[in-house]
DNA sequence: CTAACCTGTAACAAAAGCGTCACAAATCAA
DNA sequence: TTGATTTGTGACGCTTTTGTTACAGGTTAG
């Protein structure tokens, strides 16, 4: 229970701060100030997630991250990403798809917490478990693929992350903002009809092969997964 | 549902601006200017939450929040900082002195939603509040559905929030008027026999999966959940 | 570089739920 | 019993919410 994490930040206040909290919460820090430190102690240290800053001197932490992803050793190695606030996180959103989490700063020491441990344990439970069954779906998450039945099925990017979400939290309404904040990023400032067309999107995928009302909706409330009725 | 929120901020338009938009979301929000005023509100009205500016007259919004952390009676109440953009060193202190949240000015209203969902969402988890059970009838708050028996059914939000009110406050008779404030809101301005209808309602929803009276007619008086009789 | 694809928004259509009213039924006070 | 008061019930517009389609801009793959 002492997972060793790896902090990678240039600002060293920032990075204490973390280093202090995290080993409050029993947890084992490593800091290091740039990408290319980080790569000898990843090596060393075989840490079990990365906190990994967007800003770094030389290389940025997303190639870093990129680079990461490519390598077999350390594909499988959890990412959180910490932002700062502004006009590029949507880049850095768009572009993150192997990234597991992202912190946007200021954050509290609680919620880097919460965040953290959230990914270590979604690593725990499905270490192996790269799919998920429910009913006749199945989702590959590994391989970011839906199958319903035997077939294989098409779906975008948003509408895979959206089902994810919600089949990861079923027989639980999430209204439309909630859903932005989890599916689409807390700093996507979006129309909360987007929500109704992505749903919309999703349930044509899904009722293509099937026809199940699995996404279902609340009146005044929002969007649930469940499969009752 | 109807969370007390106390919004600690001096300048006033910042302030109203972010009651208005509480309220919008169904939160009832309380109004200071001060941290002398904030602690006599904190004792009389017991708020879910504090919003908390961090530059206030007199006493900083940290020392408050530290001196909130002191107290026995305010040690659990959630802080929501709200700080300038910028210097670094707010962002240390604020999160030593133990708040749960922080939202940088200037900050959407969706934002600030978001958030404080978010904060109040965490509180709720622990206390584990998601389900309420009375005789056959369960009430899954999260799901926003009703179980009767086995059955599953979906109910109206106006329903279910009439339900919800007399399942938590069951063998006690209401008034109209007393239901209309709680359940529709204190500025709902509507006649009181539209209660009666919604009771109809609920009571046809009820009645259409078992046979039992949960809702009583105290002639004169109003309206009581009750399991016997 | 182009074509296919995906995304977010707007506009319109459909549906659901809401509040009010009018009248029926029930209850109460004489 | 009778008349008055209270509550139950069904119907009807109206508003709000949600579903659906179309489209313009942007991104990705080939």
């Amino acid at each position: 229970m002492t997972e060793k994490i790896l902090i990678v930040e240039d600002e060293s206040a920032i990075r204490e701060m973390i280093a202090f909290n995290l080993q409050r919460d029993g947890k084992t820090p490593l800091q290091c100030e740039s990408a290319v430190e980080a790569e000898r102690v990843i090596a060393d240290e075989q840490p079990d997630l990365v906190l990994l800053d967007w800003m770094l001197p030389g290389i940025s932490g997303i190639e870093f991250a990129r680079r990461l992803r490519r390598d077999d050793t350390t594909r499988k190695l959890p990412i959180i990403m910490l932002t700062a606030r502004g006009a590029e996180d949507d880049k850095v959103h768009g572009l993150n798809s192997g990234v597991d989490d992202y912190i946007v700063k200021p954050f509290s020491s609680r919620e880097m917490l919460a965040r953290v441990n959230a990914v270590l344990r979604r690593g725990r439970d499905g270490g192996a478990e790269d799919k998920v069954s429910v009913g006749d779906l199945t989702i590959d998450y590994a391989a970011h693929r839906l199958h319903i039945g035997d077939g294989i099925v098409n779906i975008g990017p948003t509408e895979f992350k959206l089902l994810s979400f919600l089949v990861r939290h079923p027989e639980r309404v999430y209204s439309r903002s909630q859903l932005l904040d989890h599916v689409w990023g807390r700093n996507a400032y979006l129309e909360e009809r987007t929500v109704d067309v992505h749903i919309r999107r999703l349930r044509q995928t899904l009722e293509a092969s099937g026809h199940h009302r699995y996404v279902q909706t609340v009146r005044g409330a929002g969007y649930r997964f469940s499969t009752h009725i």
